[in-house]
DNA sequence: GGACGATGATACCGGTCGGTAACATGCCAA
DNA sequence: TTGGCATGTTACCGACCGGTATCATCGTCC
């Protein structure tokens, strides 16, 4: 793989913004038409329409569409465990309180932005080739989401930790898909609350 | 839409099938190969193929590969609610029953059959376009899905039976979600417990 | 026998798919 | 000044996409 520029900037006085590598343009037109669209709805020539580039350059810096695929899921897999992190960082020894800030911080991205639900869960439905490169990456989320969900029900004392966690790492997952079709005021409405419930029920 | 034959027999002694017409080979098909693969993943030579038939007999018993896909869904719809009531048939004066009667049967496709996921819920996810003649059938097959389970967890006398309602069906499309990524063996081993947790939390 | 409806066969259409080759340009660093 | 290196430009490849036109064939029913 091809390093990426890490930003090279001009000591001019007024801050200009240095245009980001054509790698980099690319990656964020794919991620962003990938998600929106859908992968096998968007082909490389609008990627690289969209990033205001050539399909050689794309080609330069990714071996295939499909490893493309890959790297921009691999993204929104680190982003997610960032994402966690900070979520559940204010509540550490409090599993309870993390498990609940999990659940509000994903109502409340329903409502506001990720209305196409989860690029991973997504390229889970889209891409049925056990081959994909792509496919690698889905199942180690997935996997590692459920260990961390156990980790935490188990902190929590749950009289069935294990399945509590599948329980919740069920309802995130169906969050994802429902929105897709009803959107933030469907079945979403009520993630956090039905979370709660399953909590509590095992407390 | 063309009708199709319906079966016309030749009485002859030994019971021979007569060969479905190409409009039913090829419905049959394409309901199989856009659920195993996709429908975008999926073109109409290869449902044409499948089917035994060509494109042109696709042609004149379908509108188009859209219109096409759209029937198929339609139907899946339809499959749905007849597996729903003979599902909840058996239990009609028993919410709960009912309810956990629909988990079990879910526990069980998950298992055996249906290893990837609700056909539905799939093309919602792949069909982005808000014009796709397939959408208004998966928001309306969502609506009335939502409908349903309220009217069992109002019968069943639940606290909120809304929550609870919207609750179990998060539980049931993160099944199907999360059926494509981890299998049987994930997060879908405790549906059916997860379930009866959040039942008994609201009753 | 003869007409008709359903189906097959084949060739074709313009467009797009993922992917590549060859060459030009422009910019930064030594 | 002179390389490289990243990037743009253009043209191209074979394959497939959804969709259509034309004509041949077959079985069935009157």
């Amino acid at each position: 793989m091809i390093t990426a520029s890490t930003g090279i900037q001009t000591d001019s006085s007024v801050e200009t913004a240095p245009r980001p590598s054509a790698r980099d343009r690319i990656f964020a037109a794919a991620r962003d038409l990938f998600y929106r669209q859908g992968i096998r709805a968007v082909g490389v020539d609008s990627i690289a329409q969209e990033a205001g580039a050539t399909k050689m350059s794309l080609y330069r810096a990714f071996e295939s569409k499909d490893e493309l695929v890959a790297e921009c899921l691999k993204q929104s897999e680190r982003e997610a465990w960032l994402w966690w992190e900070a979520t559940t960082g204010p509540h550490k020894g409090d599993p309870r309180a993390a498990l609940l800030a999990i659940f509000d911080s994903l109502a409340l991205k329903a409502k506001t932005c990720e209305k196409r639900g989860c690029a991973i869960g997504n390229a889970a439905v889209e891409l049925t080739d056990d081959a994909h490169p792509a496919r690698a990456v889905v199942v180690a989320y997935n996997r590692e989401k459920r260990r961390r969900l156990r980790a935490l029900c188990k902190a929590l004392g749950a009289r069935d930790h294990e399945m509590l966690a599948d329980g919740l790492q069920l309802l995130m997952d169906g969050a994802y898909l429902s929105r897709l079709s009803l959107g933030a005021s469907g079945p979403n409405a009520s993630l956090r609350r039905a979370a709660e419930s399953l909590i509590d029920s095992q407390t």
